[in-house]
DNA sequence: GGTCGGTATCGGTTTTTCCGAACGAAAACC
DNA sequence: GGTTTTCGTTCGGAAAAACCGATACCGACC
């Protein structure tokens, strides 16, 4: 056999859902069907690509990257038949898009290859500032869409947006931390933990308000603006961090082990998305490119 | 029914023969499995991808669009599996690459792109300089890479090759051309015509060579080292043009029609590939660039 | 008008996919 | 410490799909 569409969607639901039997559920489909396809993938490849664990399955590192590519190509399967159905006619003109320094390698870089593939005629432009700038830039017509978090805008009624991604906050501990060996974390053990504050998108801000609940004042061992220092100060144990999962990848530059652990009690989500001036009309570059990504953003939920 | 990739993978075939059964053939494949894929592929699309014709099919330009497509998701695909095969280690360094002013648009900027992706960690580099000029600097050690015209190299016992593509010459007609009318043309008919000729990669002495075979000096209307200009002047009339059919599209950027013709006997073809330092250990970086660009080409040939 | 080169259609067969039930194994629960 | 719960896997049979070969069809070419 040779791969199939189908196993690489079976394959991203199962890593999604991280469980053969939810991913199912999710497709409407039995838990039976996922298993073998999953299984014909791995063989067919030669990599192992979930660990089996009694309690669900965890993705391996080789997953981890196989996944991006399937995303990949799942999305450019999308944008193919989304082109084809709608009718050929090249879209050109310019694209002023906006994003936070947060988004721009997180969520942008993907979109924006393959937009700029699937679109080359477009002069494409984009400026980094903060969210409330971002906002003022956008009202004022200077860009035409911005990606940024969309979970506390402030002038939303001038605006309009659409979700791409929703990211719960997470701890971020280094492998031998001792809070690990516990079943469930609760907030409050985070507080007397050295915290490490990522100084970008009020990420501080969320952290801290979370932290504040339980009356002493967080401990606030190092403040950055940059996620790859984050990983790096908390693989090796200068503290811990409270971070959306969006960010979080499981080794540091330097190779280090970080884990990402829920904490009991509801944490609060961003939101990530699209933003672009309510009412005036939108431009065909600028409704290109939030097709394009909304398509990205459909293929990784399933 | 869904998309599959099976179908993509007949629908590049039959849209490079142009023709079913003969795809079915280099499938090892009966042909009306092809033509029911085919019209699967349609359906659900709900676009024609052919114009069934009693002498085989054309594509259409809708087909053409989506071939582009197919070709990068197979690519993609193709990328994917081998990447999880080999393992999972991640390639860094830098990657020095040469390119002639005609590969640069026809071949390298697919390639380069998906190669980013894959490898962000690359540090790329490339300069567009005259074959020659290439050939020197990757000998001299400055270049790992080039992608250029191999069919003449001047130092083949220096370098290390491999072909990309191999396209032919083909004759280009504005849509109402007398010589459209003929059933087949001779090289001899092209002799008394207005040429456009493109001034770069040596494709003007390829033209001139093959036409002075006649006696007679060939009449150069125009001569430019833009592509475009090309395809616009023989649009509007103002000559004809021989040129490899990798460079061929079917409409100049104002929206005319070119066609493409055989010219009876056979005219030469021209190789374009990947060129590299014989002997020296070829470093991971490049080794990627030639496997990423393999794929795409033998995706391409089915 | 017949042949030739090609595509579309159709019944039958093979292959693939899917389901549901049974199985097994580790964690959670009492 | 045993039982229950929750997953993932395995397996036989059923449903669906892909494939094949033969045939019908259609326009160009002679």
């Amino acid at each position: 056999m040779s791969l199939t569409l189908k196993q690489l969607r079976y394959f991203v639901a199962a890593a999604n859902q991280a469980s053969v039997s939810k991913a199912a559920q999710a497709l409407s489909i039995s838990q039976s069907a996922v298993t073998e396809a999953i299984k014909e993938l791995e063989s067919y490849l030669g990599v192992q690509l979930f660990i089996r664990q009694p309690r669900g399955m965890t993705i391996t590192p080789e997953g981890q990257q196989f996944l991006r590519h399937a995303i990949s190509i799942l999305a450019e399967v999308a944008n193919a038949t989304r082109v084809a159905s709608a009718g050929a006619h090249r879209v050109t003109g310019r694209l002023n898009l906006g994003v936070t320094s947060l988004t721009a390698g997180y969520v942008l870089s993907d979109v924006l290859s393959r937009y700029r593939r699937l679109n080359p005629d477009v002069d494409v432009t984009a400026v980094e500032d903060t969210a409330e700038y971002l906002e003022h830039l956008i009202i004022g017509g200077e860009l035409d869409v911005a990606v940024m978090v969309t979970s506390n805008l402030r002038n939303a009624q001038a605006l309009q947006s659409e979700i791409l991604e929703v990211s719960s906050f997470r701890l971020w501990l280094p492998i031998d931390h001792p809070l690990n060996r516990q079943q469930s974390i609760a907030l409050s053990d985070v507080a007397d933990e050295q915290l490490i504050v990522l100084d970008v998108d009020e990420m501080e801000q969320e952290a801290v308000k979370l932290l504040s609940a339980f009356g002493k004042r967080p401990r606030i061992a190092f403040r950055t603006r940059s996620v790859e220092a984050v990983r790096s100060l908390v693989a090796t144990g200068a503290g811990v961090a409270l971070l959306p999962d969006l960010v979080y990848r499981p080794w540091s530059l330097e190779g280090d082990r970080i884990h990402s652990r829920d904490v009991s009690g509801t944490l609060p989500v961003v939101q990530v998305g699209l933003i672009w001036r309510r009412g005036s009309a939108i431009s065909d570059a600028a409704r290109e490119f939030v097709a394009v990504a909304q398509a990205q953003h459909e293929v990784k939920q399933r």
